[in-house]
DNA sequence: GTGAAAGCGCTAACAG
DNA sequence: CTGTTAGCGCTTTCAC
């Protein structure tokens, strides 16, 4: 690949005003610009982003990171295409990393970013109290948190309204007459799940309906077959639900296999209401119910603050939240 | 962050002998060395890694470059999820790009990758024939294609058998006595894709089918949409197919959904056969046969070959050819 | 066994 | 308007 001294030897001209015409800093004079132009393109010159990011301090480096759980979880998948189109529309290249909700993942990942000079970090943060993360909102690197917060509160944040998600499924499957309503959620350590389970017995509540321990189960969010494994369980309960609230897109998946397994009839038996409308939810018979969260647009919203704060660092911090919509389809019905 | 220079007077040594403790290269003085891990620890150094890059010539940048047709197809996740996990493991971190199968963008990305000085690029190529990625290749950098290849021999390739795909998903049907299968595939662009349509058709030349222009649909295998289009035709025509078979996870869907929506019973009135085995594909009603490909474990060994080839720039190219497996579950049946 | 010095490709004062 | 110079943080000869 050619360099600079390169473009600047085959143009005539020092090394400064080439770097100059990339950068249409000074101006340059028109005919000395024209050549040096003419220079790059028959030299096929490319600046080397590397050496840029070297020399430059900070906001420069056309780079940018982000962790994620795990690439495999489709909510996560939307969220990297938002982010990467934002990206793309500024010429930015993105770090993708996966955490698996790894706290020592996600504290290698962090050092490598930043020494890569990442001009900003995107994630959802595995705790909502993170010493590392907040150590690197300190040291002046730009992070805006998506999907879920930290307690700190000066952070840039895009979320959810995941309580309001929560209420919303659960309300609605009220509204069809069920009370036994189940609920497959994560064991309390994501500022999410706890949300969307605080929406479920809120609704419960409103409702007068008595929680019943028994239908609340909490397991690895990550896992379709600790979903499936649940379902099961509690289809075997003396009394089982009519209904089932699961508080994600993989968790769904397994309490759809359970049911299935169980030749159960969605919704004549049971209704269902997902998390996350992902493709496949409406292609299946009968469609899925869901709570829609806007992971893509989600993705593009966080990346347009961390250019927002790239630009002006000391701008103050925003919390976004988004509200989740119901998508009623025909896995919720009247409770027989 | 701190720097090699504050290292080296922390710990009242030279910045070259930091480095060697560093790179484990000449023997240092076991106390020496012993005094300058002190001081990196207590000073949490970190190496720049720009700096590095910059100043190593090749394959030292701990960086590669991945570029995909799109995130959001999960068989696309699913070998991003392997580089990613084959990366980590060698404390590399991975550039993740998405081409939209525009060709602009994957030229853009691929000058990105070669201007961050990556080590290697892993991607499924866009054409078949590609001078910007042979043109790469010449010039040195490590490629390698997964899914894809090119004409050219000489690359390092993972893909799989589709052929056999194909023929697999086909024989499948015409043993349960099917006689006229419509495919949806892509228009003849991807290799991958014009493979599996070789294998359906040799497959119904083997047991004696007339292949039935009416019942090959070629479209966009990024769009649902499009094949949900083309089964509602299918189905409207005056014999329509017994069996579909969808070449990739994106038509499937749009073929469930659009037969879902005539109220057609799988497999009583219709049998299905998709491409890859997504996590929803066992979760459905009925369950989905599937010829599953084995994304994760292509972008295992595609990363594999690219750090061997990191390590060994002249070795021989290999190509590795995955064998897909028919997955039978109950969306396919007997012909009525 | 250790240090001094050069330089990767680029940007940013500082002169002219 | 243009060129000279000094590094960014690191690796790598080449001396000592």
């Amino acid at each position: 690949m050619p360099t600079l001294k390169e473009v600047a030897k085959y143009a005539k001209v020092s090394i400064t005003t080439v770097s100059r015409v990339m950068n249409e800093a000074d101006k340059v004079n028109p005919e000395t610009r024209e050549r040096v132009q003419r220079a790059m393109r028959e030299l096929d010159y490319q600046p080397n982003r590397v050496a840029q990011r070297l020399r430059t301090s900070k906001g420069q480096s056309k780079l940018l990171g982000l962790i994620i759980p795990d690439i495999q979880n489709q909510f996560y998948s939307s969220i990297v295409r938002g982010v990467e189109d934002v990206a793309y529309g500024k010429d930015y290249a993105v770090i993708l990393c996966n955490s698996d909700e790894n706290p020592n993942k996600e504290r290698f990942y962090l050092d490598v970013l930043q020494s890569e000079s990442v001009d900003g970090i995107i994630l959802p943060p595995i705790h909502q109290y993170s010493k590392v993360v907040e150590g690197l909102i300190e040291s002046g690197v730009p992070v805006v948190c998506v999907d879920r917060k930290l307690v700190r509160e000066a952070v840039d944040t895009v979320v959810i309204n995941n309580v309001r998600g929560g209420y919303l499924a659960v309300k609605h499957m009220i509204d069809f007459g069920h009370r036994r309503i189940a609920i497959l959620t994560s064991s309390s350590q994501f500022s999410s799940f706890e949300e969307r389970l605080a929406g479920y017995k809120n609704a419960l509540q409103d409702h007068n309906i008595e929680p019943d321990e028994n239908l609340i189960k909490e397991g690895d969010p990550r896992s379709t077959e600790s979903a499936y494994l649940f379902t099961k369980e509690l289809l075997k309960l003396h009394h089982p639900p009519t209904a089932i609230f699961a508080t994600n897109n993989l968790m769904t998946l397994g309490a759809l296999e359970a049911v299935h397994e169980e030749k159960l009839n969605v919704p004549d038996n049971i209704s269902i209401v997902g998390f996350d409308d992902m493709p496949w939810a409406r292609a299946i018979s009968p469609p899925l119910t869901v709570i829609k969260q806007p992971g893509y647009e989600m993705g593009r919203r966080a990346t347009e603050l961390l250019f927002q704060r790239v630009e002006d660092p000391k701008r103050e911090p925003v919390q976004i939240i988004m509200e989740p919509t119901l998508i009623i389809r025909k896995s919720t019905g009247e409770v027989k």
